[in-house]
Formats: structure tokens, sequence, C-alpha cells
DNA sequence: CTGTTAGCGCCTTCAA
DNA sequence: TTGAAGGCGCTAACAG
């Protein structure tokens, strides 16, 4: 094979194949029923020997289908969002799609800026997940019209499909089960809630849960991620408050339960011994902790995998209205909430 | 605003301002100098008003220049491939790229499949990190004459810049504290060598350390990451035939450190006490594992950015010879290869 | 069944 | 300093 300059185009197929390039442009849509069997073999060993591939850019520009979708992550170093980028990917795949993947690094400029590229390149709809996602690049977000569902997170005045986690009903099984093991003081581990209906939800399951247990006291403490004296803090005070009885904090996702291992392991204190813990968010090393960290695992390829099903029937137009569509979570009982 | 149907395009730009395609097309590629003042603003606004953003399809139909480079990941579930990504976006961003990102799961078709895919969005270069890639796939790549760099791989005759750590140098060092803290018999654990270089380069550096120390034992096994059973004899095995004397296991990368981390707690052993353990890449448990684990840390998030730098360089042209750039480890002391 | 033609949105000579 | 015209590779009428 001789080493072409540049790439081979559909004109330089058509003249290998002695015909126009409508007959090649049918063949690479799939209308080779309409092609007579010997020019279809020979469009066939001149794609072959020419190793074309169509130009997608062309394509994109002329049909106005780039099967591009935009993906935006707030955090890609984050294992959940991992796991859903990679059902996500799975799914584009399976549709012909390809994902854009653009991740935020959770700052506002790197949104915007991430949302005008995606913009121009025409993507044909978008998944956000988002945790920390600013206003101003949801409105941009909104005007654009483009078919669009969010992962994880709902947001107020904001009409969008939604899939994530059942988190009222895996937050009520989170709690049942610490107080079925004995915990009466019950301490509710947070970022700050913000609007972020995931950890209002998470919380408001939890308070309801422990009101119908007379005798379980719960609480609640919000924490930015990184300020570790402060978490220190927390843990420390509430474990002090409640120096005789059975206590157990709960956290409200995997980031944030790493984080407070470490504050545990700073202050001195045991999980599973000292204090009960559990988490949101299955990890990988949840058994190699201690005595182990009990988690509430999100069936996160399963997550990434709807939600790009649920673009795409938008971008096919199935209109129906904003759909919101959740999974439940599955309880890993280990170590740090034994009896 | 109206809601316009579909994007706007140069033309409705140029109507809008009073002026030609030409003039926005000077704007929007930075020759503003050329054009008069009142001009000028009349261009801003009009773009500002109908929210224009170019079509990236159709400048890089034209331009022949796509401005997105393919990044293929053999496992974006591994947090090494993570956080080299997250080096190679910051780059991206700040060169101006885009990086499409395919994560080809350990595939071989899919890695076949995706190839095709960024050759067919005529991306400008590629960064590979495949430690499993395929001989067909890089084959394959290797006709495409992309501008293209391996990450953490080279691969025997074929000439390609590559980007890594210095896997002698690491492992040297490893092994000369496994030495000091006084380990007696070495295992150095990966997984099946094959024709990867990282490994077989750690090996070497590992097994020529060692025989400079008199009265230590080295050897080496092999395992498949998910075998856990070959797994637990291999360690069982090796805890046994040194019975007496102190002994340590060096794995060789995250991934299998997981493996084996967990394979000890299977059969009993406590890495600190029992026998030693360090790890090749940095884990964020591994202060939380029992009494902590020892890790050689890679600058990921450099290694990231050196490679996408070395793509542009590549892609602008500055041709030089083919090049090999490596970064050192840092060895974090942790419980495990105490004394 | 097959080929011709006219753009998709943009950049780039070339003239004015 | 500005604008008109042609074409990048492809698809989609519209004719044969």
């Amino acid at each position: 094979m001789t080493t072409k300059a540049s790439r081979a185009t559909i004109s330089d197929v058509a003249k290998a194949a002695n015909t126009g390039k409508t007959s090649v442009s049918r063949y690479l849509n799939g209308e080779k029923h309409l092609l007579s069997p010997p020019l279809l073999e020979r469009i066939e060993k001149a794609i072959a020997d020419l190793d074309y591939r169509p130009s997608q850019m062309a394509r994109g520009l002329k049909r106005g289908r780039t099967r591009l979708i935009g993906l935006i992550i707030a955090d890609i170093t984050n294992p959940y969002s991992v796991n859903v980028l990679s059902g996500i990917e799975a799914a584009c795949r399976e549709k012909g799609f390809t994902p854009l993947v653009c991740n935020t690094n959770n700052e506002l400029d790197q949104e915007l800026h991430y949302l005008d590229l995606l913009r121009s390149y025409q993507v044909e709809g978008i998944v956000v997940n988002a945790v920390g996602m600013r206003e101003e690049g949801l409105s941009r977000l909104q005007q654009s019209a483009l078919p669009m569902v969010l992962i994880d997170r709902k947001i107020p005045d904001f009409a969008c499909d939604v899939v994530g986690l059942d988190n009222s009903q895996a937050a009520t099984t989170a709690t049942e089960h610490l107080i079925e093991q004995g915990f009466e003081a019950l301490l509710f581990l947070s970022e700050p809630l913000g609007t972020v209906n995931t950890r209002q939800e998470r919380l408001k399951a939890f308070r309801h849960t422990a009101e119908r247990y007379p005798g379980v006291v719960a609480q609640n403490a919000e924490t930015p991620l990184h300020e570790t004296e402060r978490l220190d803090n927390i843990l420390r005070q509430f474990h002090q408050q409640y120096r005789g009885i059975r206590k157990a904090v709960m956290s409200a996702n995997g980031a944030l339960t790493l984080q407070v291992a470490r504050s545990l392991k700073r202050i001195g204190l045991h999980w599973g011994a000292d204090i009960g813990l559990l988490g949101f968010d299955e990890l990988e090393w949840a058994e190699l902790a201690g005595v182990g960290i009990t988690t509430l695992k999100q069936p996160t390829w399963q997550i990434g995998y709807a939600a790009l099903e649920q673009v795409v029937k938008r971008i096919e137009g199935h209109e129906e209205t904003v759909r919101e569509q959740v999974f439940s979570g599955e309880l890993i009982v280990r170590g740090s909430t034994a009896r």
C-alpha cells in the first residue's frame, strides 16, 4: 500500500470503484440493497484498498447529526463518576454515539468553557454529572435546549430528565440498619447541603426514619470535603457528646467516607469498636480498612447506561414528559456496623 | 432573545452585522487588527445577540485541523489512568485541544473500534495508555502515521514517543528500601510479564538490586489480576517457604496491590507484622489499610501533562527524533514495611 | 439501479 | 480595510 499524503475521500473511492459518489454514499449508509452486486463489490474493494473512512466532520456538517454526546463530569477522579461513565460509554457504543468527555474539575469557568465547547462541536445531547454545577452553567444549558439528562441531581426550576439513586429508599435502609444494630446516636454527615437534592433527600429520609424510633437521637453536620480540622472536631465532639451509648456516623458519599475514615484514624477512634460507620457508595477498599466499612452500593454502571438511553430517546424525539428514573441501592454490611 | 429553531451561522452574523462573512471569519480568527473599530463592534454585538458559536465541524472540514486529540485508555476504572487523564485534560485546555476519550476496557475489538472512530473524527493526534494493547491495534496505529505518544509502555519495533515512570530508578529505590528495613526474602509480584516493558523493567531492576546484597533472596511470580486462588497460593507458599525470616512482597501496580491485600487478608496474614508489603502506585486508602501500605507514588498528573505536550509538539511538526521521557517516583513509607 | 448537482458552515485566495 | 467566490467531504434531492 502506498503511503498517501492525506486520507482518501469519498471521491477517491468513487473513482477507484469507477462509479459516482452517490453510490458510495449509499453503500456507507446501509442502503446496499439498492446496489447491484458487482458495483457493491467494486466499492467494497476500493474502500478496503484505500483504507477509507468517511469523515465524521463532513457528515456532521451535512446532516446536522454528529453522533456526538457531551458528558460533563464534575470530578473524574471520583470513582462514582468513573463507574457511571463506564456505563455511559457502553451504551454509547451500543447506540452508535461517541462520548465527548469533559471534566470540569468542579470549577465554574471550566464548566462554562466546556458547555461552549460542546455546543461548538454540535453534540446532539448532553449527560451531566455535576454535583457542584453552578446556576450560571445550568441556565446556559437550559437555553441551549439540547437533549439533556442529569445524573444524580435534580435542580429546582429546571425541568429535565434525571436518573439516579432512590435516595429515600437507600437512606431509609441504611438508617434502619444502624438502628437494628443497636446504635442509638446517629450522625448524618455530608458536604454542605446547599441545594443539592441528593444530600437533602438522604438527610430527610435519615431524619424521618430515625424519628420512628424513640430513644434514637439523630443529628447531622455539614463539612467541606477538605477541611480536616473541622471534620476532626465534628467527630470528636459527637463522640464525646454520647459517651456511654452506641453511636454511628453515616457519610453521604464515598469521597466523604474516605475523609471520615482518615479523620477517625487521626483522632484515634476505631470504627466498629468505638463508633459505627456507614457510607454511601461502595469503595474498593471497604473490606480492607480495619474491620471493614459498611457501604450502600449504588448500581453506578446501570445508572450511566440508563442515562444515556434516556438522552438518546430524547434525541430521537420520543418526547414524552420529563422523566425521573431511580435505582435502588444495596447495603453491604461489614465490620464497621457490627454489634 | 428569540428561540431560533437552529443555531446561528456565520452568515447570520454577517447579515446582522451588515457585512460579509469574511470579516466575521477574520474576527473569529483573531485578525481583529484588520477590522475597523465600528465594524468590529457591530460584529461583536451580532455574535452576542445571536449567541453564535462557530461550528467546529465546518472549521475542521475546511482547515483539516479539528483540534481534537484521541485518548485511548485501557481501563478508565484504574486510578492511575484517571490521574494521568486529568493531567492530559489540563494540558488540552491550555493548548486549545479537546480530548476524545476512549475507554477500551481492555478488549481488543473495542480498541480497533475506537481506533477507527478516532480516525473518522480526524483527530490530530493520539495518546495511548493501553497496557494491554494488542499488536493488531498497534500495527493499525502505526499505519495511520498520526502523531502519537505512548504512556507507560514502550513497544518493541515500534518507534514512538513514550512518557512514563523511571521504572529502573523506582524499582531500585523500592527494593533498597525493603532491604534496608531488614527484609531478606523478597517476592516481586506482577501480572504476566508478556512483553509489557514496565513490568519487565521493574522486575529487572528489582533483581539487579537484590543481587548486590548477599543473603537476600529474590524471586518473582506472575498472576492474572483476578485469579484469586492462584494469588492466595503464591502468597501462602512464599510465606511458608521462608518461615523463620523476614520477607516482603513488592506488587508491580496499584490494581494488583489491592488484590494482594485482599489475598493476605483471606489467608490470614497481616502486612507489617507477618509480611512486608510495598506497592507501585499510590492508593488513596493506603494509610487506612491495617498499619498502612508503603507505596511508590508516580507523578501521574505530570506524566499526562507531558504526554500531551509531546503530541502537540509532533502535531506542530517539531519533528525531532523519537523521544523518551521519564519521571521519578517517590517512595511513601508506611507501616507495611516497618521494622 | 445509478449519476449529477447543490449546498451544509467555514476559511482563504483574490480583487476591489 | 472589506467582500465575493470557490471548495473542504459528504448527503440528499432529482433526474436518467
